[in-house]
RNA sequence: GCUGCAGUAGCUCAGUGGUAGAGCACUCCCUUGGUAAGGGAGAGGUCGGGAGUUCAAUCCUCCCCUGCAGCACCA
């Protein structure tokens, strides 16, 4: 039997029979790391202790205090537990998939009985069961004919199509947990009583599609959160607690920013707090494109349908569009118009009247565009997926030389925007080239260097996602965070040569001859509504000075001195403050925590010593000491604080 | 759109086959109180909408609408 040189993380090196197991290295090393050993790490790869090593190559012995691959271990050990304890429960249950997730694992099953929350409670119950039984785990190879004869004979067509997924090379490997069978790649613990009793939970249960695919069986899929301890699981509950306080839907209602209601679902009313924070933004961005070049545009909610054929919108977004049929009561031949969805085709009919030379590139037209889209029900969110919504959308028309520079010029500015409303972690995603698309290779290869090479140019690095592009050309999505840890996306830069080919815009160039100029969509913020969303969750609605929809209010102590606080009022207005009197007869107490709850940044008290000394005492969101400061003073620096970021001095 | 769950006062929620209740919020009165809820009284609901079963439906059944979780979708 040939020999092969293991290295270990200490950068010594063992030769061992090829062939040799994990569990064999680490028993060769102490019997004390063979008792604790679960898994190996091999050249990288997550190995199961009892795979045979057949070539030189770096290992480390993992225990469960290496984090990741216990919790990859426990998580997966537990999406077998769990499904196995399913067919226990109902053997009329198939089991098709179960992988590892974020913080826990879930499990697909086909069973016509949907399952209940009372069913998670039996199904966790059967599952420490399963635990305590300390059933060994054990595995095998098979060939592709024996598991595919298995399974049909068993009747399970999933378990079929997976073999039929995967290549040819790799080896199939069958689990058992006890006698429970399942179709693995692994790695798995040695037996079900290395999985912690007690530091997992059963979250919820969903649909979900067979390989994510809408035309395919719904199965019903179980979520599971899983972790090393008793107390990270409950730092884990903890967390969703807190995060749900966050939520925006909550923090809307409580600060009294929007509502919806059934009328017009997926839809805002935005209320004066928070359509004064709608309004920030939307100054803040003009103010901020205006200095980066852009010119500023408007264009129609309400488009005739032949706009969208041209644009090629009627063929592939008719379903999502809000159609407007105008009657022949009202107009001579019955028209169907369309609320746009988009901007993009009005901004064309911008750029094609009159003639544009290459000196007009690029042209930046940018518009605050209210944009209609019929989304599915099922998709709408709070204000994060509507129905209506305005983007601070721009297209920038230029020559492909240009879209290096452009897309730079662009990062640079969603940062700076970004970094002003307190996002520092954000993503970028560069999706490519989708299979089914347009345009030559070449072209392809060219621009989505362009916009690689722009993101690092920037200074930024980023994902690939092959094969999310548009058909007609890749993109740049810069995605933010909200309070649960769901990715939204934001901003985004798309390139498109296909639209101005659609509508025949061009340009004259250098050589007297008309060219087509390529389109950039863009947007940093995305939507107002997602974006104001998501800046309410990442600042647990305790908005930037600048933002927050009531800067300060000024609350009597005593009724004698509600003329002062008028005064005050007046005195922080007139410098651009947004102040408001609090001069009900309600006590102090009562009135710091009512503005507190609405998250009022700034609460001056004015008591008899303030109004006999013209000062004020202050007290700031999260802080419970206060201070006492003259007027001047406190009126010159909320002044200077209310400043959006762009205008300041500095 | 699909699967599951939910919808009772402005908000958070309890409740029952015999047309409803709490706390907070709201209005009025008392109270002028020094940093996260002072006291009292009052008003407020076609129990999401429609149909059915029943002597009787907020409660049971069916359909629809909206919301929530996940999936699918996101030009």
């Amino acid at each position: 039997m040939s020999q092969i040189s293991l290295t270990f993380p200490d950068g010594n090196a063992r030769d061992y029979d090829a062939g040799v197991t994990a569990a064999e290295v680490a028993a060769s090393i102490a019997t004390s790391l063979a008792k604790k050993a679960i898994s190996a790490t091999v050249n990288g790869a997550h190995y199961d202790l009892t795979w045979p090593i057949e070539a030189e190559a770096s290992i480390a012995i993992n225990t469960m205090k290496d984090e990741a691959p216990a919790l990859e271990l426990i998580r997966h050990d537990l999406a077998h537990i769990m499904a196995r304890a399913v067919q226990e429960l109902w053997p009329d249950v198939q089991v098709t998939i179960g992988p590892v997730i974020k913080d826990g694992w879930y499990y697909d099953f086909d069973r016509k009985e949907p399952f209940t929350p009372e069913d998670l409670e039996t199904i966790e119950k059967k599952m420490k069961e399963i635990i305590n039984k300390r059933d060994p785990v054990r595995t095998e190879v098979w060939d592709r004919a024996r598991a595919i004869k298995h399974y049909e004979d068993n009747g399970e067509p999933y378990k079929v199509e997976l073999i039929d997924a995967i290549p040819g090379d790799e080896p199939l490997r069958m689990y058992w947990h006890g006698d429970w069978q399942d179709l693995c790649r692994g790695p798995h613990l040695q037996n079900t009583g290395q999985v912690p009793g007690d530091s997992w939970k059963l979250m919820s249960i969903a649909g979900a599609y067979w390989r994510g695919d809408s035309d395919r069986a719904q199965l019903q899929r179980i979520y599971g959160v899983a972790f090393q301890n008793k107390e990270q699981l409950k730092a884990h509950l903890h967390m969703l607690e807190e995060a749900a306080k966050r939520d925006h839907r909550k923090l809307g209602r409580e600060m009294d920013l929007y509502h919806m209601q059934e009328e017009a679902p997926g839809q805002v009313f935005w209320h004066p707090n928070g359509w004064t924070i709608y309004t920030q933004l939307q100054d803040y961005m003009r103010r901020k494109q205006r200095a980066d070049g852009y010119v500023e545009v408007n264009t129609p909610q309400v488009v005739n349908r032949v706009l969208w054929e041209k644009s090629g919108h009627w063929d592939n977004y008719q379903d999502h569009m809000f159609i407007v049929e105008v009657d022949e009561e009202h107009a001579r031949e019955k028209t169907i118009n369309a609320l746009k969805p988009m901007n993009c085709p009005c901004h064309v009919q911008i750029f094609n009247q009159g003639l544009k030379s290459y000196r007009d590139l690029p042209l930046r037209m940018a518009e605050f565009g209210s944009c209609n889209r019929y989304e599915p029900s099922g998709a709408l969110h709070g204000i994060m997926r509507v129905r209506g919504f305005t983007q601070d959308d721009a297209h920038i028309f230029c020559t492909e030389d240009q879209i290096v520079g452009e897309t730079e010029k662009f990062i640079k500015l969603l940062a700076s925007v970004y970094a002003d409303l307190g996002f520092d972690n954000w993503t970028i995603k560069l999706s490519t080239r989708p299979e089914k698309r347009i345009g030559s290779d070449e072209s392809w290869d060219r621009v989505e260097a362009a916009l690689g090479d722009a993101c690092k140019a920037a200074g930024y690095d980023f994902e690939v996602l092959p094969g999310e592009g548009a058909f007609y050309g890749p993109k740049l999505e810069f995605t933010l965070t909200d309070a649960i840890g769901r990715e939204w996306q934001c901003g985004t830069l798309q390139v498109d040569p296909n639209l101005p080919d659609r509508l025949d815009a061009n340009y004259v160039a250098q050589d007297g001859a008309k060219h087509r100029p390529v389109m950039l969509h863009r947007a940093v913020l995305g939507s107002f509504e997602r974006f104001i969303g998501i800046l309410i969750e990442e600042h647990a609605g305790k908005l930037p000075f600048w933002l927050a929809p009531r800067q300060v209010v000024v609350a009597s102590i005593v009724s004698d001195a509600d003329d002062y606080v008028h005064e005050v009022v007046a005195a922080l207005r007139a410098k651009g403050v947004r102040a408001e009197a609090d001069t009900r007869n309600e006590k102090i107490n009562y009135k710091v925590r009512e503005h507190s709850v609405g998250k009022v940044p700034v609460i001056l008290a004015i008591g008899a010593r303030e109004v006999e000394e013209r000062t004020v005492t202050v007290r700031r969101l999260g802080e419970k000491n206060t201070s006492v400061v003259s007027l001047d003073d406190i009126t010159a620096e909320l002044a200077g604080a209310a400043t959006p970021p762009d205008l300041q001095a500095d």
